[in-house]
This record gives structure tokens, C-alpha cells and sequence, in this order.
DNA sequence: GAAGAATTACTCGGATACTGCGTGTCCGAGTGTAACGGG
DNA sequence: CCCGTTACACTCGGACACGCAGTATCCGAGTAATTCTTC
């Protein structure tokens, strides 16, 4: 069980996107070579990322991606979410209802949750309120605070200056 | 991204062998009737959680698995790490050094944690420290709760009374 | 009748196929840009 | 010189292959119980 990488190249290719500062879109090709990704993998993380409010795209000649809100407003969690989409970590399969020792539903009653799947609920939830406290601002300056040149280094690499 | 279906299997499996309350072994085809699981894929699992330390295995006719320790020392946590390994939910593929963006490291310098992998470390900490703190005792109690019958259910289900 | 050895039946344990999702790639639809021609 | 039209080049967007981890299965090694033989 491990996120999928798209979730990496999202979250730098929106750091990269603020870096860069200006609202010009950037094509694929440019936020792929940025990395050393696959171009049209990463076109598809980030058409995930169009569809989760994230991103804007613009079509077109010179069109590409934008971000669709400030850093500030973005979290971790958004991210996974846009990426992975929101299904939960642990699926119950509803297996005690079956076999030998199946929890048999009373007649009229209803089905009370399965304590497995709670417990998994609740450290489930831990997880992402701690992913959406981790703003996507704080990790850009966590970046900056270890190396201020990022923000020239990122306009440089794109060919902005 | 998922979990591994195994997990609620060793659960449900590890309530079971609880409920039954005698440290008499149980065979794996007992274990799987009880839920109408595969024999041999749980068998697979119940080896991964002896691996973990915490079920024992007793080779021989009349043998089977048992609990190694009274739930109360288990923790979903264990349940999670026995099966699924202990490797992170994120794995970070260090792509900030590469491209045309790519953070050099400074000559004699030491290479500075990435910041997006601290930020998706510290959500994985709080899920890791949420599992540890559900004890497995207490989801048998939480099931028990609703279902009082449960612990004689089991012990009919697997032919011991 | 009791003790010991051979046999048997049952168990775990790891090596071997299959499947689904993540990964990677490709080509077409759509749009803004630029060139071109006419007024 | 300015405007409208046309063609173009570039972009996104979704549809199409590939690989690996999770899933499922099977058979062999090993052990405890059982049976049989012998004293």
C-alpha cells in the first residue's frame, strides 16, 4: 500500500507553478521537464487536479496550467484527495456477516457498524486532518527556508527570466 | 490506494481465536470456514502475523495458529505492519533534484529533507500514532457491546462447544 | 498388558499462476495565434 | 494603413497498451497422533 507518485509531481508542479509567480499558464512539456517526468502522465495528474478545483487549464496555443487559488488556500489534503480521489484507506468487505460465525442481522434490527471498520475510521480521519493542516504555503516556505535560490532556480528553469 | 483486504481478514481472525478464549490451537481451515474466506490466502496472511509476533503457529495433526499474546498488548497498528510491511504510505522519489528545476546539492553540503515528504511524514505519523492507540481489546469490547452473543456465537461456529 | 517403532493423517510453509490497478503512451478535438489578402 | 478571413501550430483531453503488486492457488516438508508388533 503506498499513494501514487502522481501525488509528488502534484504537489512540486504546484510549487513550482507559485514559484513562478505570474498567472501565465505553463504548458505540460514545461512542468514535465522541470522534474524529468513523463509528459503525458503528468498532463493526466493534472487534469485531476483541473477537475479538483485545483488547477485551471487553458487551451489553446500558449495555454497550459494555472493554479486556480493561492497556495494558501490549498492543503495536502486537497491534493490526495484530487489524485487518489476520496475513497477510504480500508475497505470493509463486510465479512462478519459470513461463514461459520456470520453476524447474523436481527430481524427488524438494523446493522450496527463493525467495530474493525470504526477503529480503522477514526485513525483513517487522524490522517487527514493532519494532511489538511499541512498548507501548501507552509511547505513552499518550509522549501525556501532551506533554500532561498528555489524561486530564481524555478524561473530560471522554466525559461521566465 | 487501499489497504490490503488481508488486514480486516487477521482482524476479524485475531477476534475470533480471542473469543474462543482456550489456547487450544485452531487450524486455518477452521479460521476461514468461519468467514468464507480462502483457505490458503488466509493461511498466507496468519504466516505474516507470525512473522510479526503475534500469532504462533503448532505444526502436526490437531495443530493450527493461537494467539501469542492476550489482545490487549496488540495494537492495529501490529495488525498493519505484519501484513502490509512496514514501508511508508509516501514513498518520496527525490524528483526535486532532477530536471530542469533540480535542486543541485551544494558542493560539501548535506542533502536537506524534502519538504513535501516532512509534510506527508508528519500526516503519516498521526495515522501511525492513531492505529497504536486502538487496542485490539477494546474493538473485541466495542463488538461485544452491540453483539453480547458474539463470544458464544463463535465457539458454535467453530464447533467447540 | 506395556513399551517402542513404523505408519498414517493432518498441519504449516513456501513456491507457483492469475488479476486488477497504477503506470505509461498515443492520437484526436478544440482553440488562440499568426499570416495573408482585400478594402 | 486597417480589418476580416483563412490556415496553422500548439494545447488539452480522453482512449489505448504495459508492468507490477496484490490476490489466489497448489504441492511438498514436517510433526503429532495412531496403530501395530514385540517383549
Amino acid at each position: 500500500m503506498r499513494t501514487s507518485k502522481g501525488v509528488e509531481w502534484a504537489v512540486h508542479t504546484l510549487l513550482n507553478l507559485a514559484w513562478l509567480g505570474d498567472g501565465e499558464p505553463v504548458s505540460t512539456a514545461q512542468l514535465a521537464a522541470a522534474h524529468d517526468l513523463s509528459v503525458s502522465y503528468l498532463n493526466k495528474q493534472l487534469q485531476q487536479l483541473v477537475k479538483g478545483g485545483l488547477l485551471e487549464s487553458v487551451p489553446g496555443a500558449r495555454g497550459g496550467f494555472r493554479l486556480a487559488r493561492p497556495l494558501e488556500a490549498m492543503s495536502m489534503l486537497d491534493v490526495v484527495l484530487a489524485i487518489e480521489g476520496d475513497q477510504p484507506l480500508f475497505r470493509c468487505a463486510e465479512i462478519r456477516r459470513c461463514g461459520t460465525v456470520g453476524e447474523r442481522v436481527p430481524t427488524g434490527g438494523f446493522r450496527r457498524p463493525c467495530a474493525v471498520n470504526s477503529a480503522m475510521g477514526r485513525a483513517e480521519e487522524a490522517w487527514r486532518k493532519a494532511l489538511a493542516e499541512e498548507n501548501l504555503a507552509d511547505v513552499k516556505a518550509d522549501a525556501e527556508a532551506h533554500a532561498p535560490a528555489l524561486a530564481s532556480q524555478v524561473r530560471r528553469g522554466l525559461g521566465r527570466d
